[in-house]
DNA sequence: ATATGGATGCTCT
DNA sequence: GAGCATCCATATG
């Protein structure tokens, strides 16, 4: 416990957990560059967010909030700074930061990181060597963390999970959402440029 | 380099 | 029973 924080404390600060209360565009923003780390059985697995998705509370028909609360986005309506995972196809989990307030139902999609740490594992846990397609999507990169629907819920910075910040403020743009079928022309799509 | 279709399981109508 | 916030293998230019 002791020696994970202090590998995390040479890596960069814990975000703030009051940052994930803001607007959701801002946080989606807000996050690339950021650091995802998951503590696997003491192995720290991670990289820089490098592409992300704002999932609006209000006129946002792609939004999993949209129809309201059920079952299955329940943790898209807890307060900001937790841990949204559902099944995608059948197949891949996809991870989300929810944002905002309790019972708002707004979350950020993280679509892609950088692999940086613990690489070897990333490539074991994704069956490839091939770097360029380590985590870059949202499917990929929950294999490779080892993310699991078991993640549901959890808190950032309050379980195995950490968002931390080293200082990087990359340029970024904007750009329509991807695999969706409705409000498909917002532009709350943002990526490292 | 881009286009296609299949795998897969869960939620909601 | 339909429809997915996807990925990969395969097929073609």
């Amino acid at each position: 416990m002791a020696n994970k924080n202090l590998s995390l404390n040479a890596i960069g600060k814990l975000v703030e957990s009051e940052k994930f209360l803001e607007n959701t565009e801002y946080v989606a923003q807000f996050l690339l560059g950021k650091l995802l780390i998951v503590d696997s059985n003491g192995c720290l697995l991670g990289g820089r967010i490098s592409e992300t998705e704002a999932y609006l509370a209000k006129d946002d028909e792609a939004s999993h909030s949209f129809r309201g609360k059920t079952q299955r986005n329940a943790a898209m309506f807890a307060n900001g700074g937790t841990i949204y995972v559902y099944r995608s196809y059948g197949v891949h989990y996809c991870m989300n930061i929810v944002s905002e307030s309790e019972n708002i139902g707004a979350a950020v999609l993280i679509r892609s990181i950088i692999p940086l740490l613990g690489v070897e594992i990333m490539k074991f846990n994704r069956k490839t060597e091939n770097l360029k397609i380590l985590c870059n999507g949202p499917g990929k990169l929950t294999q490779a963390l080892g993310i699991t629907i078991y993640d549901n819920y959890k808190i950032i910075n309050e379980s195995n999970i950490f968002l931390l910040d080293d200082g990087c403020k990359p340029d970024f743009m904007a750009t329509k959402r991807i695999g969706i079928s409705k409000s498909i022309d917002l532009p709350l799509r943002f990526v490292i440029i």
